[in-house]
DNA sequence: CGTGCAAACTAACTTAAATCAAGTTATGTT
DNA sequence: AACATAACTTGATTTAAGTTAGTTTGCACG
C-alpha cells in the first residue's frame, strides 16, 4: 500500500527539534513515497547484522533497540517513539548492530533510499537536521551509560521515567505529567539493568514517597521537582544547541 | 608554537580504518597547521558545556570522556588514543556533553575550524570517514551500555581489557596480546561501573584462571580465546562495514 | 638513597540487588 | 461467565558487589 506522508506530520516536527524546518522542507516530506505497515507487539523490525534499504519510520506505536549477550540478557539500548527514525545510520552503513522490537502495535513507513537521499541533497536543514540526530543520541547513549553505571536502582528508574516524560512531551505526545507507558516492567528493567521484582520495589518507592501515581501502566508525576531531583534528571542532555551555520 | 602534522602519522591512519584515505588526502591532513600543547597527566582538555573553536587530536597519551553524577559519581564513557579525534561533534555543535581528561602525559594538537572545514569540503573520503566515525562511536556507546547493564563485574572488567587490546592493536600500538594500561583500577571501576577494589578482585580472578598476567599496569593475554570468551568479547563491534558509495 | 605518597592489594564485614517462590490482579478468549 | 495467560506484587533468602580499613608495593623527588 502506497500512500502520502503527511506533510505536517510528525516526522517534520521530529526534525525540527535539531533544525529550522521550512515550510518547504516539510511540504517536501509531506510528498515522499511511502509504504505503510504494521507490526504486532513483541515483532521485529529489523534484526542485527540485516542489512536494510530503505529508510524506516515510526508514526504509531512505541519501539525499542536491543542488543543481546551470548547468555540470553537482553539490553535495551533506547526507545523510539512515533516520528522516529528507526534506521539512521543506513545513510552511512550496510547494517545495524542492534534488533528493533515493537513494545506495541506499531505502524511504520517505508521510504526509498534513492528518493529520501535526493531529498537530503536538496535540502541542507534536513541534512543538518539528521546529523544533529546523531549527536542527540551519542549523548543519550552516554547519558543511560552514566545512569546505569551510576546510579540506584531506585534513581535508575526515576531517571528512566522522567526522560519518557520529557521526550514525550517534547514530541507532543503526553503533557509531560501524566502518559502511559508501552512496556512491561522487564522491559523497563532491561532498559536500567535491573531485576523487573526490583523495578517493581522502586516504582512502589517513588510512589510511596509521594512523587508519582501509578496504575496499570499508567504514570502521573504528582511532585515534578521532587521527582526529577529523585531521578538526577535534567532535560539538558535530550536537546542539541544547534551551531550557527 | 606552530608544527606541520606528519602526512603519514597517526590522523591519516586513524581515518583510513573507516574509509578508504587515499595518499593525497594523507599529504592533506600532512598540511594541516597545527598548534601543539602538552597536557600532564589528570588535567582537563575540555570541560563540559564549554565551546571549543578548533578541532583537537592525541598525537600521544590516552584520555577519557567523562561525566558526572550529581553526588560525585564519575562515569568513563570512553576512551580516547592516539589519533583519535578529541571533539568529533565541534563539527554540528557547540558545546560537549562531557569532559575530557588525561589518563597520562599527552601531546594535544590543535587546529583551526575553518582549516579543517575547508580540508573536509575537498576530500569526501575524510568525511566519509568522520561520519563513519560517528556511526562506530554510537556502536561503541552501545556495546558499553550491554556490558555495564548486562554482565558480572568479572566479564565486565575482561571485556574492557579485550577491547583495549584490540583498539590498540588495529590503531598499531600494541601487539593485541601485550600491552600497558596507562589507568588506576579505580579509572578502570569507573569505566565498567564497579568500585575498584572490586576491579582487584576480577582482575586476579581472571589471572587465576590462567588467562592473563599482570603486574603493575602491564597485562598479557595468555590464552587469548578463554580470554574473549571470558570478557564475552567480539571486535565485531569496533569495525563498521563501509557502505559503498 | 631514604622519604613520602599514591596506587595496589587483601581481608572482614555490610548491603543492595538478585533469586526463589507464592500470591494477586489484569487482559484476552471461547 | 469461566478459563487461561501474562504481568504485577510481595515476602523470604541468597549472593554479588560495596564498604571500610589495614598493609604492601612502586615510584617521584629532595
Amino acid at each position: 500500500m502506497i500512500s502520502e506522508i503527511d506533510p505536517h506530520g510528525l516526522i517534520a516536527k521530529s526534525l525540527s527539534a535539531y533544525s529550522r524546518i521550512q515550510v518547504f522542507d516539510s511540504e517536501a516530506l509531506g510528498r515522499l513515497k511511502a509504504r505503510t505497515k504494521t507490526f504486532e507487539s513483541g515483532s521485529y523490525v529489523f534484526r542485527e547484522g540485516l542489512s536494510s534499504s530503505d529508510y524506516v519510520f515510526v508514526i504509531s506505536g512505541y519501539l525499542f533497540r536491543q542488543k543481546q549477550t551470548l547468555d540470553g540478557y537482553r539490553q535495551i539500548v533506547s526507545l523510539i517513539i512515533p516520528g522516529d527514525m528507526i534506521n539512521p545510520e543506513s545513510r552511512f552503513v550496510n547494517s545495524l548492530d542492534y534488533n528493533v522490537v515493537c513494545a506495541e502495535k506499531s505502524s511504520i513507513i517505508y521510504v526509498q533510499r534513492s528518493e529520501f537521499e535526493e531529498l537530503i541533497d536538496s535540502h541542507p536543514s534536513i541534512r543538518l537536521a539528521l546529523d544533529l540526530r546523531t549527536i542527540a543520541e551519542s549523548r543519550q547513549l552516554r547519558e543511560w551509560l552514566l545512569n546505569i553505571g551510576g546510579r540506584s536502582a531506585r534513581t535508575r528508574v526515576a531517571h528512566f521515567l522522567n526522560e519518557f516524560a520529557a521526550r514525550t512531551r517534547l514530541r507532543g505526545l503526553s503533557d509531560g505529567l501524566r502518559f502511559s507507558l508501552p512496556m512491561s516492567q522487564e522491559q523497563m528493567g532491561d532498559s536500567v539493568g535491573i531485576t523487573p521484582v526490583h523495578v517493581n520495589r522502586s516504582i512502589r518507592s517513588l510512589v510511596e514517597s509521594g512523587l508519582i501515581n501509578h496504575a496499570n501502566r499508567k504514570y502521573e508525576i504528582i511532585d515534578l521537582d521532587g521527582f526529577r531531583q529523585a531521578g538526577q534528571f535534567s532535560e539538558r542532555f535530550l536537546l542539541v544547541d544547534d551551531l550557527p551555520h
